[in-house]
DNA sequence: ACAATGCTTGCAGTCGAATGCAAAAATGTG
DNA sequence: CACATTTTTGCATTCGACTGCAAGCATTGT
């Protein structure tokens, strides 16, 4: 039996506020019964009587009892975590989205353990760090290459991909159809008689952004049109505010100004209307792409397409419960959700 | 010594993929060491040989071994976890505070175990979910009872509260000072020439609007001024935007907006510009309040007020140590820090 | 009344890494 | 070269909960 300081032991003053947490034990004493009866008693559809739960559960209310987590997981190698991993862009625009998987994450009795990175090249350090918790998956809205998803799987943890895409069989990866609906809104465009159109990106590079990218140019070359401008900016207010000015600026005449996100969006409207003394959606459209679930971005003139993301959370959670039963062996599988 | 399945043995074929990860003795027996000695070799500042160390080192890398966190833990009583909990308001509308927390955090070796909560209420359940994965503190921006509070300090948790006040003594609290900001923001209103300003509030009931509700009134009774009119929305544009036009509707002349925070100041700017054909700022100056720390809201005549988040971030981790190094005892501090 | 069946229960070993202790090896000193 | 000192090493135990196994008890059938 352990040792633990009670009140009357010498020891006691000095550790005045129960530095230590009552344990297995501890119930087990003050209920009378053995250790694996408390442990019964906390673990779904163990053998035990009822008269035995109750003196138990009576002992562990009074003694602030729950069972340990991490010694919990040690033992049944199941730890309950799931690494999540992020970088401030997706927590400026596309909050909706973590939100979203928090919630499933918890319906599914799952903790996520966060990981907020600055680049999407930090995620190099990140994941041994997440790794080293025993996660029991990894969902992630950052690229990870092939070799480190690889390093994971071979420890066992299954990765999720959202809005990323992985090499074939390596991950399982969601994906918002992002061409798709961009694809669909310039159609929309064009066939509200638009014929000038330019597209302000988001950073070089970004995955999202390529995507909608690759989207406008497949609307407009199916109606044989040439983009009037593609602009790079920086998925910022100011970004799409400076690019909506140097597009106009370049070019004599657009009528359709199309963002890959809905902050470039809104400042290229204000560029628009305040600089430039247009009339939206007049004299130009604009549109944007939104990341957030509810409206929030019913701008002035502002068409925005949305992602549904609590499908796509709703649906990576459940991949990832599949693939935790199923442990390690499927090749990942591809999902795509329409925009 | 434990068993192990080996290629060759029977069962290993039915565990392809390596199940199991390596362990420490899977190490010292490729090293041809103990398991005390690799378990040295990734201890800061133990008593280990280079010569052995490097032996250590190889047999890792050549098994892809890492020692459990978990594990680790449960010897050692520090888990390396801090729980942190947020509401989707902070998602939605102060990102960057998780993520400058998510640095100071990765910065002290912690690691977030995120908690997102639909209501502040809800951290009733979560907050015991939390506690049995053994966080070494508790990072809420979210209300939490006394009550809830001494439990955890009861477990040796200490609780630190972002723009949220506890009772005195009860947890330690980091606020930015809100009223101040507003206060200062009106006294530059008034100053400017605007007597007739109205406050659109965010729920009734969220602190931090109330704080900025406070700062207003303070502002506006040392001016001798009588609030024009104080509207309740929900932290969203079109929540703004439509506080705004029954804000007009129900008054006559306006000559400034204040709002508890950005997103309801553009969607309150957006009615009075689009809505209402009035001149911003000419005719009605429109302000926010904001929760993203670098630019991104220079809306067009808006003025806003910053919360210094990464300051904040800082001294919370900060705090969070010192209570984690002087385990428990202290009574909690309060902290202000200028808007 | 006795055996057969089914629940409960406790025992003891396990998960993986850290660490006090003492033995062993390496180093330094006279 | 013998001895004292320091550094390295391994052994064995520990953290807290889970679980296979066999013993204990109660219930039921014959």
């Amino acid at each position: 039996m352990r040792q633990r300081v009670m009140p009357g032991d010498p020891n006691f003053d000095q550790q005045n506020t129960r530095v230590s947490r009552a344990t297995s034990y501890d119930v087990a004493r003050l209920a009378g019964v053995s250790q694996s009866a408390v442990s019964r008693c906390f673990s779904q559809g163990a053998s035990i009587s009822d008269e035995t739960r109750e003196k138990v559960q009576a002992a562990a209310r009074t003694l602030g009892y729950s069972p340990n987590a991490l010694a919990r997981s040690l033992i049944t190698r199941r730890s309950g975590l799931v690494g999540l991993i992020v970088t401030d862009t997706t927590l400026r625009h596309s909050p909706q989205i973590i939100h979203d998987l928090g919630d499933a994450l918890k319906q599914a009795q799952l903790m996520p353990l966060l990981s907020a990175l600055r680049a999407e090249s930090d995620v190099e350090n990140a994941l041994p760090a997440i790794l080293d918790y025993q996660p029991e998956a990894i969902i992630s809205l950052v690229t990870i290459s092939p070799g480190l998803i690889k390093d994971a799987r071979a420890l066992g943890v299954p990765v999720v991909l959202i809005n990323r895409k992985a090499a074939h069989g390596v991950a399982t990866s969601i994906c918002c159809d992002q061409a798709l609906g961009l694809k669909q809104l310039v159609a929309g465009l064009i066939a509200a008689g638009h014929r000038r159109l330019a597209f302000i990106a988001g950073p070089k590079g970004a995955p999202v952004s390529e995507e909608r990218l690759k989207g406008f140019h497949t609307a407009m070359s199916s109606a044989t049109l040439k983009p009037a401008a593609i602009a790079y900016a920086d998925y910022t207010y100011e970004g799409g505010h400076a690019a909506a000015l140097s597009v106009w600026k370049s070019q004599k005449r657009v009528d359709a100004l199309v963002c890959a996100n809905d902050a470039m969006a809104i400042g290229a409207l204000d560029a628009c209307v305040a600089d430039l003394g247009l009339n939206v959606p007049g004299d130009v459209s604009v549109t944007g792409f939104d990341d957030i679930a509810e409206g929030g971005r019913p701008m002035r003139g502002l068409t925005t397409v949305r992602q549904p993301t609590q499908q796509m959370a709703a649906l990576a959670v459940a991949e990832t419960l599949r693939l935790c039963r199923t442990a390690g062996e499927q090749r990942g599988a591809q999902h795509m959700i329409a925009g």
